[in-house]
DNA sequence: GCCAACGTTGGC
DNA sequence: GCCAACGTTGGC
């Protein structure tokens, strides 16, 4: 089983909306590098919910795989910010998952504990300049960051 | 609201 | 295929 870290401005959709909706379809990636991790995902990975954007930034939750290889719709909806009118419907661009809700920590990580433990290569969250929204997070870093979320730092 | 970082686009 | 222009991300 593999962990991830996977971002979202909560203005858009938050760990709290997540909570209530139980599962959603990730949509709207629009990079490669990103859609190429979304892509490798497999059923019962855990994925870390980062809120970005806001005050403070942070990894709030825990999230899990339900679905994998889905085609995101978003491609095909001219109404949709996400639209991709180069994006082949017989062979869509933009592939994704279903995400299930896992746990909302106690208290948020923030980013300046993570840049506190963690070292830009151990987590690319940290690294100065990233906008990349979907990232795998190392085994040895999950544990790490679980521990953090439970034992509140 | 500013702006650095950086991915994408398009002219050549 | 290069690279300047442009748009977006996201911390501050």
């Amino acid at each position: 089983m593999a962990y991830w870290l996977m971002k979202s401005e909560p203005d858009v959709y938050s760990i709290d909306d997540l909570q209530r909706d139980q599962t959603e379809l990730w949509d709207g990636v629009r990079n490669y590098q990103a859609r190429n991790f979304l892509t490798s995902m497999a059923l019962g990975d855990l994925a870390f919910f980062y809120h970005s954007n806001t005050k403070p930034p942070g990894i709030v939750g825990l999230m899990k795989i339900v679905e994998t290889n889905v085609v995101d719709p978003t491609q095909f909806d001219p109404a949709s910010p996400y639209y991709d009118p180069k994006s082949p419907p017989e062979q869509p661009r933009w592939r994704t998952v279903v995400v299930g809700y896992g746990e909302t920590f106690d208290t948020i990580i923030t980013l300046d504990q993570l840049k506190a433990t963690f070292t830009p290569e151990d987590l690319w969250v940290v690294r100065r300049g990233n906008r990349l929204s979907v990232m795998p997070v190392a085994e040895a870093v999950a544990q790490r960051l679980l521990a953090m979320a439970h034992q509140g730092h």
